[in-house]
DNA sequence: TAGTTTTTTGAACAAGCATTCAAGATGTTG
DNA sequence: CAACATCTTGAATGCTTGTTCAAAAAACTA
């Protein structure tokens, strides 16, 4: 039944490009079609429309997201030492020039709370929180894994917004230390 | 020479509380005629155009967050104290029904790059930090007082974002505990 | 190959956008 | 009061926006 279509992980990939960089409502369909390579008509068939797009464009984002960091906290042979490096990735990315900071936390803060969006973007952030919360409660208690999880929350929240505006990996890297002074920093190569 | 006009400092306040929940790209000037009670001649005579009127409610935010920074931590007999009692009315304001994070944040991440805003907006964000980092160099030394300035940015953005889309208080006091542990929290009441 | 279903096309749509401007109102000055 | 400078008005501007749809193309079915 299924005939050939356009490769929609393609377009997915394009268009999330574009609203991460842009933001939802200063990304025009038009700019989408250009980018995109599509026509209106097949967008609107295969979307329904612009919201329809976008939320594909989260998913897109957040799903690969998740998987990303689940594969990298369990690769890892300690977690607290899985999580640093990660952090570390984290500060690397915010100091190159294209940086435009999280496509989860610009959307959250873009949306109205009029659209349902909003929450759908909390469940991805939400998720993301569980994955270091869970892996922690296997070294800490529940609770103190909670709080811990927490505060990394608060900390990619900051660093991300840091970053955007100040290019001193130096401070940001401090801030780490400081903040997070529980997780094995010293154990790392440079 | 000056003939009577608006209240420029009320619409001033009208078109930021705008701006801020909307966002610069979702606020129409139709919609910033009727908040204002202005009409387009007005608006364009007395601040160019879209962006004119942004960057005044930029500044009249801006100036305003600045100077009761410095308010509150001039006042307080402890500079560590006044900095608990400050981050712990951003946690109250954060868990209030309307709110919308911080204008100044959420304006930097919308902005595109090319915008000469995006530099003017920093600027105040790295006005505030150097309130806080100027405040402690009197109690720590200088580079001390940097970095433990740079962590209560970091602090206060994740706060700002986490409190977006969570409502546990307790999460967020605890993650401000255990990342500013070196605050005296305990001197609080409750 | 003929028939059916699905996808692509691109022009067209109305609504909304930021902005302009000539005319009228209002206040100040001589 | 007259002359002037400034501010306000609101209709009109041209452009962009998101979206639609009938016709053409393409792919599958029998």
């Amino acid at each position: 039944m299924p005939k050939i279509q356009f490769d929609r992980q393609d377009v997915l990939e394009k268009a999330t490009s574009l609203f991460w960089r842009e933001g939802y409502s200063a990304t025009s369909m038009q700019a989408l079609f250009e980018v995109t390579g599509l026509k209106p008509g097949s967008v609107y068939l295969a979307f329904g429309n612009k919201e329809g797009l976008f939320k594909e464009s989260i998913d897109f984002y957040g799903k690969r997201s998740v998987e990303y960091l689940q594969a990298k906290l369990s690769n890892d042979d300690t977690i607290e030492q899985g999580i640093c490096e990660l952090l570390l990735s984290l500060v690397d990315e915010s100091t190159q020039t294209d940086y435009c900071s999280c496509f989860l936390l610009k959307s959250q803060l873009e949306l109205d709370n009029q659209t349902s969006l909003k929450q759908h973007i909390a469940d991805y952030l939400l998720t993301i929180e569980n994955v270091y919360s869970n892996r922690l409660a296997t070294i800490y208690g529940e609770e103190e894994a909670k709080q811990k999880a927490a505060s990394i929350m608060v900390h990619i929240f900051g660093i991300r917004v840091y970053g955007y505006h100040t290019n001193s990996k130096e401070q940001i890297l401090g801030s780490l230390r400081l903040g997070l002074s529980w997780l094995p920093w010293s154990q790392l190569a440079h």
